[in-house]
DNA sequence: CATACGATCCGCCAAA
DNA sequence: GGTTTGGCGGATCGTA
């Protein structure tokens, strides 16, 4: 999980992840779920969403930008994913998020 | 929005 | 003899 969580920027396929956990893509479905409840790519996702509103509050970057650094394919992917789980748009909680007492270093969401 | 295709996921089950 | 493993089939999902 630790390797996953500071490799979201790199597309992988759960072969590869597999290969690096040692084990068959089937037990890495298996054992992932025992133990965190969800799949690979659903985890895989919400850790990307959460990484892109890190970003959204920490940089100025462009949303394509965001996206492409928490590992989306694109913005539109990244604005699918963040609307379903976060339930606004990036633009939309980058304003929010800067409206709020703006305190010059903040590294989590409200 | 619709289409398409490779990737993912999980029950089943033989084989460790 | 109970538990774990991993390939297969195929419905479903994610991405282009």
């Amino acid at each position: 999980l630790a390797w996953l969580e500071e490799n979201l920027h790199r597309a992988q396929t759960l072969a590869q992840i597999a290969r690096r956990a040692a084990t068959s893509v089937r037990s890495l479905n298996r054992r992932f779920r025992e133990q965190t409840g969800t799949t690979p790519l659903q985890w895989l996702i919400q850790s990307r969403v959460r990484r892109a509103q890190l970003l959204l509050e920490t940089t100025t970057h462009s949303v394509e930008s965001v996206a492409a650094s928490a590992g989306f394919g694109s913005a539109p992917i990244l604005r699918e994913h963040f609307r379903r789980i976060v339930k606004t748009t990036p633009q939309a909680y980058r304003r929010a998020f800067r409206g709020k007492a703006r305190p010059r270093r903040v590294t989590r969401a409200p």
